[in-house]
DNA sequence: TTCCTTGCAAAACCTTTGCACTCCA
DNA sequence: TGGAGTGCAAAGGTTTTGCAAGGAA
C-alpha cells in the first residue's frame, strides 16, 4: 500500500536524487491539487508550511522533477507555465477569454496524431500541448465585451 | 493591382487608424517574412531602416494590428510570442527540442474541431494554437543529447 | 565526509505603462 | 489644429543564475 507521495519519492531516489524537504513539499502540493498550478501558486501554498523554502528552489525543483518525468508543464496560452503530475496523460483546452482549462483524454487526439506523423513526420508530445479557443460560456456571450487575455 | 502592403495600409485606414511610419515598417517586415517573428526579431530589422522606432512602439503596433485582425500571434511553447499575418489561417507544429515550426493547413484539424465542439462545447480558435512535439529530425536523433527547450 | 541542494540576492528576459512631445489626417 | 501615435525611461511579472552555506546519504 503506497501513497502517491511515497511513490513519487521512490521515483526520485531511484534516479539518484535526494528526497529533500523542498521536493516533498512541491510533490505534496501537486498531489493535493488542483491539477494545474503555476510555480507561484505552488510557492504560495508551500510558504505557509515551510516559509524557508525559496521561490527559486521551487523553480529548480520543478525543473528537476520534470527532467525525471515525474511532472510536466504546459503553457496555457500566455506564457505562464503550469505544472501537473505526469501520471495521467491528457491534453488541455484553454479558453482564451476566461482562461478556464478543460482536460480531455489523449485518445481524442489519436487520429490527429496519426495524421501529423504520417503527413509531416511530426510526433505529438503527450501531455504537453495546449489548445486555445473559446469555452461554451464565453462562446455564448461572445467576445464583444471582455478582453481575450 | 495592389501590393500586400497597400492592402494592409488600406485595412488600417478603413479602421480609422493612421498609417504611420512605425505601422508601415512593422507590416513591411511581416510581409517580407519569415512568416513567424517575435517582437524582438521585428524590432531588430526595423532598427536598421528606422533607428528611431522604439521597441515599445513595436509592441503597441503589434497589439493594434492584432486588434483589427491584420495579424495574429501565437505562443510557440515557451512564452515568447511570435507574430504572423492574419491572412492565411493555419496551425503551428512546434518542435520542443529544436524550436522549428511547421505550418499545417487548418483543415487537418477539422475533425478534431468538430469533436471538441460536440463533446466539450469548446470552439477551437483559428490560427491561435500551437502544437508541441518532436519534428522528424529530433525524433530520429532522440532526446538523450540535447535539451528540450 | 561528500557533493547534491538550497537560500539569498541579483540579474535576465520579455512586455507594459505614464508622460510629454510629435505628427498624421 | 486636435487627438492619435510615439520616444523614452522606468517598472512589472516571471524565471534564471552565481555563490557560499546547508543538509541528505
Amino acid at each position: 500500500m503506497n501513497t502517491p507521495l511515497e511513490d513519487k519519492i521512490r521515483e526520485l531516489k531511484h534516479q539518484g536524487l535526494k528526497a529533500t524537504v523542498a521536493r516533498r513539499a512541491v510533490l505534496e502540493v501537486l498531489i493535493e491539487g488542483p491539477s494545474h498550478q503555476s510555480a507561484d501558486d505552488i510557492a504560495t501554498k508551500i510558504s505557509q508550511r515551510y516559509p524557508e523554502i525559496h521561490l527559486s528552489t521551487i523553480y529548480r525543483t520543478l525543473d528537476t522533477l520534470e527532467n525525471i518525468g515525474s511532472i510536466d508543464h504546459v503553457h496555457l496560452g500566455h506564457g505562464r507555465a503550469v505544472y501537473h503530475l505526469g501520471d495521467d496523460p491528457h491534453q488541455h483546452l484553454v479558453c482564451d477569454r476566461c482562461g478556464s482549462v478543460i482536460e480531455v483524454p489523449n485518445e481524442i487526439f489519436a487520429s490527429l496524431s496519426k495524421t501529423l506523423a504520417n503527413d509531416y513526420g511530426f510526433h505529438l508530445r503527450r501531455s504537453h500541448f495546449a489548445v486555445l479557443g473559446r469555452c461554451q460560456a464565453c462562446e455564448a456571450t461572445d467576445g464583444s465585451t471582455a478582453q481575450p487575455r
